[in-house]
DNA sequence: AGACTTATTTCATATCATAAACTGGATCTG
DNA sequence: CAGATCCAGTTTATGATATGAAATAAGTCT
């Protein structure tokens, strides 16, 4: 509400934004197009692509045949325009990986993480080392990477330092961007992997071309990515969509959280597996993991060897559209993704009954409104979504690079 | 995100509203002030500053004296630039109300409403009546009044014609803005109750300066207004805050919308009466209606007259800590208002105690970072809050007025 | 070949924020 | 009490910008 002082730079940087991002997202489209797209005049669409193309961003496609008249040329940004490196830091691997301006991937780099070394200082080595990976497999010009998106599971103050929260790594206030910095010039944006793959989502999956999107992940842990008016929701201190820890269950299942009651005591894995554990007569799921167990009593429920699988699957749908409609009253999207690789396994084999579960809790109205699909980018685009942010980033700024920042000795602050 | 295309004269409107809203939010301000705080040049402020003082808008406001130095000359918004009316369209009444632009009040009208009569032709009437009276009241030119506000116990669909879905007054698609403007043409606001509530007190209450605030309404009916980075939060079609309808008792009480386990149906005043008559063995609260009858469990619960008051409201006070949880974990706030009349009398009492069944249910990082406040203004605010709306509209435009329209005749779109 | 159609570019113009220079209005100092 | 000093606010010249209108480019159609 309360906008910022603007200056005719501000607007120049504004309208470059605009008509960056419609080639960017919406592309290819010719100069006539983007006129009426983005309501730019002609000359000014003509001028800002000059630029464009002058500077590398933007580069043209082809042309349209006409039918009595002169073709329109085709734009597009420009793939070779710079480079991107997304990287996923999860509590079991740490993917790298390196994209084109049009998210081709280049260059790939998996490094699996034993528990006993989570320390922060061996995850930035790791990350570091995978950042060298993967320039030398693509061999791109580093000064050519625009930036790295950094996915983290938990919560980025989006602070300086870039203080992560995380729980599941035993991480509080640890200054990941700084201690990034230290070791390399490459700008660095961070954010949370639920957030990073609701964007992956908005820009090439299930949310593509939508502006109110909730994006809900059911894993192990049980979390959810807001995007509102086209921009992701952060609240306050960028915590926002703890989806899993809302009370669906007054006083029910204790939560790894330690309070009672939690969404995700009843639809995360760990929880799905405990209640049919319980329902089984003390006899767990089959399976190494929890992936594979949970696969094992879907089956089961399938072909009807469980009786337990079956019932507490059935509850489990019950809960999971219950979250779902809290979602809905709260937010009021005009999306639902379901992902995670629990949401997809329980959305593949039961979506109709979600949607039913979920139309039983949810006000009439904002229901109707609303559409439940499937991620369809799988799990493993947190990395890509990570990638998304500095692309996001330089469409944001109008095409205008983030100088190179020469890497800072880091500083302990405080004390 | 997507921001839209800006000409020169965009940037004039949004510098002139950023400069505009401080004088009128934070004034009186010199206008070096003013340089300081909207970090617009010297030059442009003094330019800016003699339009609205040629306008009308501002006035000068005496001055500051100085330690050697010229003094400064402070500014405020006029309060007699223009008025306002607020409408509060409620289940029992009517209340129009007249404001200048400093929101002092100087007319009112109050017309109560028999269930029998909710039509929308007779609520049309009721208000465009009130309005007449409060100009009549208050002398006012009916040329200077920029604009009405009116809040709707139901969801305002943002269109043209301003459907209002409101269940409690059997409305489904009431298009009251082309109904009221058939009949007036002064221009019209509308909102949802509850965000005009919580839009008063954001700018007079107990949100102000802050800029993520969920105001969370508890009364008969249950429901919250989400504040976010200054601005209100409505999701896809303006129902987003149905707070509510969210589930915290899966399969729990049966609530009025026809879902089960709905906050609503335990911390709504209805549902914290039903659950007492329950505990009370049959025996209803005494009062002639829901508040002086939740007014008598709480005076009952505190001198220790009724066991059953002290537990049921002690069960209120921790279903209510959960449900403002879930706001506290999915929208990351600064702080939590919580108001309505059922909700002043609960927080009056017990807020230690609803903070500490929030904070039980709440993740711990995002709960140290909310404070949980009472309103500040009373349930009465919600016309005041309506009037905000016209003063909001002309702020965020750059202290232009929308030109009045004539009055149109009602035109029955479709079929 | 010439008429016509549509896309894109060029150019003159008006709007705007700003830096820098300047003026106004007060206190302080010797 | 003169003038030094300090700070608030105003004026002026400048450069950045989007745009409407006119011109041009690049085709098809007859």
């Amino acid at each position: 509400m309360v906008a910022r002082r603007a200056t005719v730079r501000d607007m120049r940087r504004s309208n470059r934004s605009v008509l960056l991002s419609k080639i960017y997202l919406d592309g290819p489209l010719s100069r006539h197009e983007l006129t009426q797209l983005t309501s730019l005049s002609p000359a000014s669409v003509s001028t800002l692509v000059a630029e464009f193309i002058e500077e590398g961003l933007v580069e043209e496609a082809g042309s349209v045949e006409s039918d009595g008249g002169r073709p329109r040329v085709l734009l597009r940004a420009a793939p070779g325009f710079g480079h991107v490196i997304g990287v996923d830091v999860g509590e079991t691997r740490v993917t790298v990986e390196l994209f084109d301006m049009s998210m081709a991937a280049l260059g790939k780099a998996d490094h699996p993480i034993e528990r006993a070394t989570l320390a922060p200082e061996m995850m930035v080595g790791h990350v570091l080392d995978g950042i060298g990976a993967v320039i030398a497999q693509s061999g791109v010009n580093a000064e050519a990477i625009l930036g790295m998106g950094i996915a983290v599971p938990g919560v980025v103050d989006q602070g300086d330092d870039g203080l992560v929260h995380a729980q599941s790594l035993g991480w509080d206030g640890v200054p990941l961007r700084a201690m990034l910095r230290a070791g390399s010039s490459i700008p660095i944006h961070m954010d949370n992997g639920a957030k990073t793959l609701g964007q992956a989502e908005m820009w090439f999956g299930a949310g593509r071309g939508v502006d109110h999107v909730v994006t809900a992940l059911v894993g192990s842990g049980v979390g959810a990515s807001v995007v509102a008016e086209g921009a992701s929701y952060r609240g306050a201190r960028s915590s926002a969509g703890e989806w899993g820890h809302t009370t669906i269950m007054y006083g029910g299942r204790l939560c790894r959280c330690g309070a009672r009651g939690c969404l995700e005591a009843y639809v995360g894995a760990e929880g799905i597996l405990d209640r049919f554990r319980e329902a089984n007569r003390g006899k767990a799921a089959e399976g190494i993991d929890e992936e594979s167990a949970i696969g094992a009593m879907i089956a089961d429920a399938d072909s009807g060897a469980s009786r337990a699988a079956e019932v507490v699957l059935s509850e489990t749908v019950g809960y999971l559209g219950a979250g779902i409609a809290t979602l809905v009253n709260l937010f009021n999207p005009e999306r639902i993704v379901l992902g995670g690789w629990a949401g997809l396994a329980l959305g593949g084999r039961w979506l109709p009954e979600i949607r039913a579960a979920a139309a039983e809790h949810a006000l009439r109205r904002p229901f109707e409104q609303v559409s439940i699909e499937l991620c369809q980018l799988g799990p493993d685009a947190v990395a890509l979504g990570a990638a998304t942010l500095p692309v996001a980033a330089l469409l944001a700024n109008g095409g205008v690079r983030a100088r190179a920042e020469s890497p800072r000795p880091l500083r302990i602050s405080g004390l």
